[in-house]
DNA sequence: TTAATATACTGAAACGTTACAGCTTGTCAC
DNA sequence: GTGACAAGCTGTAACGTTTCAGTATATTAA
């Protein structure tokens, strides 16, 4: 009942959406031309291009998206490809900003592509990869050897890697020098006199498991102190089993005087795990930690701690991506955060 | 060079992803027969049904979204906004997995529409409905007047709010009772003695804070204790903000016995607060508070919580949205979540 | 037998875009 | 004055889908 008008009089009263056509009509021009002249082709008069540039603003015009996708298959949209399982704390949501960021001044959209509980990884990304639903693609929870990775060399889809991979393959990614995060933090506990010490790792498997465990190794034989195992946990694991065990750990003859956790959450139960167990942070035991925002240090003055800037993250990788697609080298892609050093507390006067 | 084949070939050897005309030709029917027999349309033989569904899952068909978009309107396509300067937090991600849960089985894909500092919280819904952009979208930070869902109700395009408004208008939401929230915290403390209560609120001009000062004033009345007032914050504020005025707050000679906190970033400023100015949290002051993840237990014991699912919300305000694309009365797209109650810090052995 | 009708299928057109292969017109060299 | 050529523009087809208006065959009613 709305919609009486005939496909004729499209062209002269568009009141719905203008498209090519309605530039064409009221240029008087083909579509032909009005597509080129918008896309400053060089056999369009200059002057035509101008009228037509001036009157597809006026209007409104906006390119079909669907017109674009269907003709060309570019699909103006960036996946990130999130684990709904893992990625519980809100670093995710910075990410997401920080892509958002970039991209918000591009044509481009940014899709959430989930993969839940005990699916494979590869699922979502062979998903995309096999509908053409994206343009480029961001994953994270990256492994020394990502299939992932692997698989969009392989098809050809620009793609960047939140974390290093190691398979002698280039692309693009962004990652947090976790290996000087840990050198840092064991300098630091061992500067204040700590000579055990414990590690609270990343989930064994992603590529920065490696990077912290090896960056702490190093330091440890650097600065002479010894380390404590502590490989019941990673920072995957609950809150409660990170607590318990490490009360646990803190209960032992010898137990550590400085831990380093690889995230705030895990930062919370340990603290609370080393309280349970009857000790004082601070005066017992150092805690460095990396924490995303600045919050670690209104839960406990005496933890040490370490940004990281996730947002920032998100940024370089939706650069990356775009770069690729953009025609950039991968190689030159690639980008490295490195931490600002361990920060104490400061009260309001000091 | 990759693409040496003509179109002809196109029919004989698809080695491109399959499409409709790919399934005609390997059954031998037309196109449109094909279409209307994977859509279970009456006119299609029974066993002519069934096999161009069997050779089309053989064969992983799978509609070209471009296609379908172009022809139909439908993008298959559920879009959160999202401001990005103050849903700092990270329950954000939390909506999102909601989300994300709910469209997995469906044909949606979610994308994430930001809007960032000072800009018309209007624009971002304008852009989607003008471009057409999505099928569904969910917004928060709703307001008891808000000029997007009314915007969206006259366009007609199905929606969600995360919060209710108060416009006499009838939409699908979801929204956490904070009267209710309010009103068990009040009374929680007034259980325990306290007498002098604080609130931070919500951000000013959202629909829940609103809900929560009412709840707060009228449990106030209730059980007949006073209100302390701290309007100088809300929890949008910057966490030292918050810190300092708690702080300024605690030290006046009428200062509150309670605090009720309506986020948990906020909570662990208010405390913080608390000390600075030299009182002990559960002795000279108790503080209930609101969170999303069960962490504040964690930063004091003495802490009260009442927890609040962001998770939830998402996939309701999802189901919502599909609802009503789906054609369900938007007045049965409606939810209201409970708090469970405020709870206290159980020491392992209780 | 014929006509009406139901069943099962099909071709063409359209959504908005871009690529390809033209088509005019004007200018210039000769 | 003719041919060549460039500049500037245009029509058609195609991407993959669905809808519209059919067509062919079989079935039933008279």
């Amino acid at each position: 009942m709305d919609r009486q008008r005939t496909d004729k009089d499209d062209e002269a009263t568009a009141q719905e959406r203008p498209t090519l056509k309605t530039l064409a009509f009221m240029t008087g021009l083909g579509v032909t031309t009005v597509s080129r002249a918008l896309k400053d082709a060089p056999e369009i008069g200059a002057e035509t291009r101008r009228r037509v540039q001036l009157v597809a603003k006026q209007i409104g015009y906006r390119p079909n998206r669907a017109g674009v996708r269907l003709r060309t298959g570019k699909t103006n949209v960036i996946s990130l490809v999130l684990n709904t399982e893992h990625e519980l704390m809100s670093f995710v949501s910075d990410i997401i900003y920080g892509v958002t960021e970039v991209i918000a001044d591009t044509p481009y959209h940014l899709i959430v592509t989930p993969y839940s509980r005990s699916q494979d990884p590869l699922d979502p990304v062979r998903y995309l990869v096999e509908t053409g639903s994206a343009d480029g693609v961001i994953i994270s929870r990256t492994q020394p050897n990502d299939p992932r990775a692997r698989y969009m060399l392989e098809r050809g889809i620009p793609f960047a890697t939140h974390g290093r991979t190691d398979m002698g393959l280039v692309h693009p990614y962004h990652d947090f020098d976790n290996y000087a995060f840990a050198t840092e933090a064991v300098r630091h506990l061992a500067g204040m006199g700590r000579r055990r010490l414990a590690l609270v790792t990343p989930p064994v498997g992603l590529s920065y498991y490696r990077h912290t465990v090896d960056g702490f190794a190093d330091a440890l034989s650097e600065v002479g102190a010894s380390e404590v195992p502590f490989n019941t946990v990673s920072i995957d694991h609950s809150i409660e089993q990170i607590r318990m065990r490490t009360a646990q750990l803190m209960r032992r003859d010898v137990r550590p005087d400085g831990i380093i956790s690889s995230a705030a959450a895990a930062t919370l139960a340990i603290v609370a795990g080393i309280e349970d167990a009857g000790l004082k942070l601070g005066r017992d035991v150092d805690v460095v930690s990396k924490q995303s925002s600045e919050l670690l240090h209104l839960f406990r003055h005496e933890l040490l701690v370490v940004n990281e800037d996730f947002r920032l993250a998100g940024s370089e990788l939706a650069r990356s991506v775009l770069g690729w697609i953009g025609g950039t080298a991968p190689g030159s892609l690639q980008s490295l955060s490195e931490p600002k050093g361990v920060v104490a507390y400061r009260r309001s006067g000091d």
